[in-house]
DNA sequence: GATGAATGAGGTTTCATTCAT
DNA sequence: GATGAATGAAACCTCATTCAT
């Protein structure tokens, strides 16, 4: 499912690469324990003792490896954001460095790669979203991440669009913003509001570029 | 500060009539914390005694009113979710019904007031948001409420802009995702990621009613 | 047991008047069972699980009251310090502004009711002296009373009885340490070096008031 | 520092020569990092954790040593109590067995002696003091080096100074626990209730040695 | 001989909830 | 109707100790 067009890091972020922090076998299990329930329960939803139960471990080898519980919420969603989100960018540049024949297709060639990301890491995105307001932590990071990682290649990449006039000229946060937005809210309507329905995932995603494309295409004379 | 535009409901739904559960002024002043802290902290981050603090009555007053503290938290957010939300697709009702020269008028109408609304209600609606996940009787009633109240009429609404050819011809489902989802970008941006920078409330709504317009206009001849 | 000379404190002294935060006859057993523990076992070496069974309440019962364990140390340590010490030092007023045939009288007097003190609270000493070195909050406690109630007094008396010529010329801090070191090392031989031995306790208490007066007695010609 | 009556063991007395047991500069550093920690948190106080970190060893080198956490403390605390101790009475004997011209030459040789026994080791003798309610084992040590190495000599030479007039005829515990709780008075006063004054100890020596020499002293006619 | 990982038992503290007054 | 006291259960976390490597 995943289009050559996805990028190196897909094959290479298994588990074991993202948790490179963790050097014994029950330590990955509680991190992978920790990811599912934090996911499906919320962490103060989530007590450390469940955590333990089902990675098979005690609770004491939870407290060895992470100081408090806290710590082990950024030790889940720390890698993903630091590691994989950096990983992003330097496909994206792959993908923007080719030549496209009009902005659907660059929009295209994202969109699928940011839709496998997230379906790839969808529960630590969800954790790492669900958390936001409650830890100065991840806030933090992900503003350094952004900042100082996402922020300015794509800006560059925007500014290039528009000077080539393939976009309208709008400022490039409001450029990121609208596709963020739009993605999340398939993302949201896909993974998180599980409403039971089939979901045809191609022909979604079809109209997912269509109307970033739309959106963000330049202006037609009226 | 809320303009002629945003609707008869703003000005009726104080506190006070929204909590017409709330006979006592203790029973109110609990609401009011819960709300608050519910917001800051997250359902299950906020203790009943905190609660019971702010408010300045004792833990067992809650209790009295609510069962269990989950029946608090669907005391808090139920009211919005009912009573709000439907006065809203009334509104709506009143928007639509009018006369626009284009469409661009019409979502200016829209975001005018839904802005407004998220303005008027973003604690609440952040609290109904966070805890969507874990509490199956909210889902319960956004499905309801959603499904019965606010999906046929505004389909209904969608289906005759696109037969007026003012709207691209998209499910309505995605057409309301796509409002959704920007105008949530819109407002995750201003309420909830703080960044401290400043912020030109009005010039940004140009900027939305813009995208949208432009997202769901009707095909242009290429 | 208790000569008359030995003040009206004692009668009144009854741990229900000290305790009096206590206001529930469970509050006031949590500080019987924490003062019994305490003192037999050490603050670090005692488990709050412990003080809640000998007490018959259950452990969230203690901390109901104190917010910490720390806080349950000085609730059961302060009072003795704060509002005993202190009514001591009254006592001790009206048995120094008696007129006595000499030295040996007066001391008789002090060590006798001294030695009362130790007997009725000596657990709670044991614990002061146990922890002092170890929470700052005592240290704080013990510095205050000695030095704003317990030290004035007790300087403005020794400089009387050395201008009457019935003491030697030492510094108040020198006379005071000598008195407390001899009647200590007399209550920590009685009271806490419980060595089986039979103990005659009259006198004993003899031999210290010799001993004390002995050596703080004025300098006869050698 | 140490005056030439301060004895031989002083110079002998080296950690490396009490930590005789110690065969390993590890062993040394944990029983260095135990009696540091001990001394200032106290054994129920402080974690085998902390020790280890302290002697920059594992946990686990710790109990490659010492079975139980008790057994540490035994560990630090016995050598001094058996090995010094009986070192001291040796050295009591010398004093002793010399002529003094008057009770308070021998006061003065023996005080010298005891503050710098005590400034050598009072870390030890803190921890074995605050423990000796809580620790049969401590009890055990100290009493039989009490009784079987301490008492016995030193009631002989009681004995003898009474014979010989210049003392008045106490029972030897009397006089032992005079000269002990003068002196504690003065340890604690200098190194445990460290309330930062300046400190003039040699005056402060002069001042014990007379306290105790006129306490003990001969009874002179009325 | 030394260690890092692991743990069972238990530490203090908090929680939502009940109940006598 | 309101409260302060009370609690069982469970929260997070720490401890002394063991053991495979």
């Amino acid at each position: 499912m995943d289009s050559g067009a996805t990028g190196r890091y897909q094959q290479m972020m298994t588990d074991e690469v993202l948790w490179s922090q963790a050097g014994t076998e029950k330590h990955r299990r509680i991190l992978d324990a920790a990811l599912e329930m934090f996911a499906d329960q919320g962490y103060a939803g989530t007590a450390t003792s469940e955590i333990a139960k089902k990675a098979g471990v005690s609770e004491a080898a939870i407290f060895r490896h992470y100081k408090t519980k806290k710590d082990l919420l950024i030790g889940v969603v720390a890698p993903v954001l630091r590691v994989v989100a950096p990983a992003l960018i330097a496909d994206i540049k792959g993908i923007l460095s080719r030549r496209y024949p009009d902005l659907r297709s660059l929009v295209a060639a994202l969109v699928v790669d940011r839709t496998a990301f997230v379906r790839r890491y969808h529960r630590v995105l969800r954790i790492a979203l669900q958390e936001l307001p409650f830890h100065a932590e991840i806030r933090a990071i992900v503003d350094e991440v952004f900042l100082r990682e996402i922020f300015p290649p794509a800006s560059e990449t925007i500014a290039d669009l528009q000077a080539r006039g393939e976009m309208m000229p709008l400022a490039p946060e409001l450029v990121m913003r609208t596709i963020i937005s739009l993605t999340a809210g398939f993302a949201v309507h896909r993974y998180f509001l599980r409403l039971g329905e089939p979901f045809d995932e191609a022909a979604e995603r079809e109209l997912l570029i269509g109307l970033i494309t739309k959106a963000l295409g330049p202006e037609r004379a009226d």
